[in-house]
DNA sequence: CGCTACTTGGT
DNA sequence: CCAAGTAGC
């Protein structure tokens, strides 16, 4: 029997322009693994939201890779542990996987390399999951960079990168045979089946990635650079999910803008690099990941240490549960609980919300959405939680306050997607849509303000002060 | 990837 | 009184 060369899947479960995938097959019959490690990441094991995806997204590759009759093991527990025990399991030569950059990665992939040196097989690991890797790009000093424009600049400077791979048309699999787990039997499924209903809206896995960027081009490319603002229009990409685990590469969401921006003979230019520019802000908060691994649990700024940050977990829950009597927060929170998902504008706004009007500590919020997001996501969470409270990397040089009145008047006018996912306030006109305590006849069924907003951002600015 | 307060120039 | 523009946080 030949010796296998063991494909480890990891954020990349797709079988298309997929470098360790392609050279694990190359290398010799395959034994395809994905390891579910609950121990390494301490406090950042994957959410309840995360775990659905995971469990669709598995059967999906396991799909694919039936096709070649190519099994995918399943195995549980500590990453090194488990491929130690498979290199031993199967005698690999080899073994391939693409490179993630959560903080406690690095030393992971380095324990994973000596195991593999140890057993006698040969360790590479690729790239992919990123468009540049945080060390790549640099400022003129030879620094990483804090500040997003010049990090994109750069970016766009280097050009296009090469072209994705295409799709296997043979796989081989190994011979012999090696236990794995039922994914059933790892309870991936929310306990609480009546949650996960609303996440019908998703198809997780390589095909259902390919359509959603499809759909995208073809319906909301077109007007992104605007309309990626509108929560009640359909104009986001909604490809971060399967971005994360790896459904699609970056490399083939840039090739396929791309091509369309070509195909518009330049009437798409200015949308698609406002879209392009978003995919570098996925590597940006990689950047600032890699380079401060601490993003995630430390303010950036370290004046923030000292927020005098407010201890209310009923305030927290009021929030979670889209209760705080301002409709573009509470719609936003509903649609998060609803769908897994909140649309990008409104996260900004329910973050500013949490932090500014409520000065509870950002993460409470980043926690939450941790849990409940279905693109959680360790970089994008921690700089997009530090950038709304103001302690990140690039922070603005005043201390931003959303109003969520104002916002919700600017971004969903018509009151669409706050009726959409409070239906108390359905009947409401829209002059008052977004400030229903200024409607004289009352609602009925929607709570009242938990802070009068005004008084709210004085304290906030009252609170910010006190740290200088 | 803001907001407020204030000014100006208009009705 | 309002709309538009802007300084300053």
């Amino acid at each position: 029997m030949p010796t296998p060369a063991v494909m480890w899947f990891r954020q990349d479960l797709r079988l298309a322009d997929n470098a360790a995938l392609k050279a694990a097959a190359e290398a010799g019959p395959l034994v395809c693994v994905y390891v579910l490690d609950d121990a390494t990441p301490g406090g950042w094991a994957w959410g309840a939201a995360s775990r659905w995806w995971l469990h669709n997204s598995l059967v999906r590759l396991a799909e694919g890779l039936a096709r070649f009759n190519v099994p995918l093991v399943l195995r549980r527990g500590p990453a090194d542990k488990v491929i130690a025990e498979i290199l031993h399991e199967t005698g690999a030569a080899s073994l391939h996987f693409t490179r993630d950059y959560a903080p406690w990665s690095g030393a992971l992939e380095q324990r994973v390399k000596t195991i593999a040196t140890e057993a006698g097989a040969a360790c590479h690991r690729y790239g992919g999951f990123l468009l540049h890797e945080p060390e790549a790009i640099r400022t003129g000093q030879g620094q990483p960079y804090k500040v997003f424009t010049p990090f994109s600049r750069a970016c766009f400077a280097l050009g296009d990168p090469r072209p994705p791979r295409p799709a296997h048309k043979n796989l081989k699999a190994w011979e012999g045979r090696i236990k794995g787990d039922k994914l059933e039997d790892w309870r991936l499924l929310p306990r609480r089946p009546d949650w996960s209903t609303g996440f019908a809206i998703w198809t997780p896995g390589e095909q259902g990635a390919r359509q959603r960027i499809e759909t995208f081009i073809d319906d909301a490319l077109s007007d992104y650079a605007e309309g990626r603002d509108r929560p009640d229009l359909a104009r986001t990409s909604r490809l971060s999910p399967h971005l994360h685990w790896g459904e699609i590469s970056p490399v083939q969401c840039w090739t396929a803008i791309r091509s369309a921006m070509a195909a518009a003979h330049g009437r798409l230019d200015r949308q698609g690099e406002k879209f392009l520019s978003e995919l570098l802000w996925r590597d940006f908060s990689y950047h600032l990941l890699h380079h401060w691994p601490d993003l995630p649990s430390t303010a950036f700024q370290e004046k923030f240490a000292a927020f005098p940050w407010r201890h209310d977990p009923k305030a927290l829950r009021v929030w979670q549960r889209g209760e705080t009597g301002y409709p573009i927060v509470d719609a936003g929170l509903r649609e998060l609980w609803a769908t897994g998902y909140m649309h990008n504008r409104v996260r900004m706004i329910a973050a500013s919300f949490l932090i500014k009007d409520l000065l509870i500590d950002w993460r409470q919020g980043e926690t939450w959405f941790w849990d409940t997001l279905v693109d959680a996501d360790i970089a994008n969470n921690a700089a997009s939680w530090q950038w709304v409270a103001g302690s990140g990397a690039d922070a603005a040089p005043y201390f931003r306050i959303f109003n969520p009145v104002l916002q919700g008047e600017k971004f969903d006018p018509e009151g669409d997607y706050v009726r959409k996912w409070c239906p108390e306030l359905r009947d409401l006109p829209n002059a008052v849509i977004h400030r229903p305590w200024e409607h004289e006849a009352g609602v009925k069924g929607y709570p009242a303000r938990i802070v009068d907003h005004a008084a709210a951002r004085h304290r906030a600015l009252l609170a910010l002060k006190s740290l200088s």
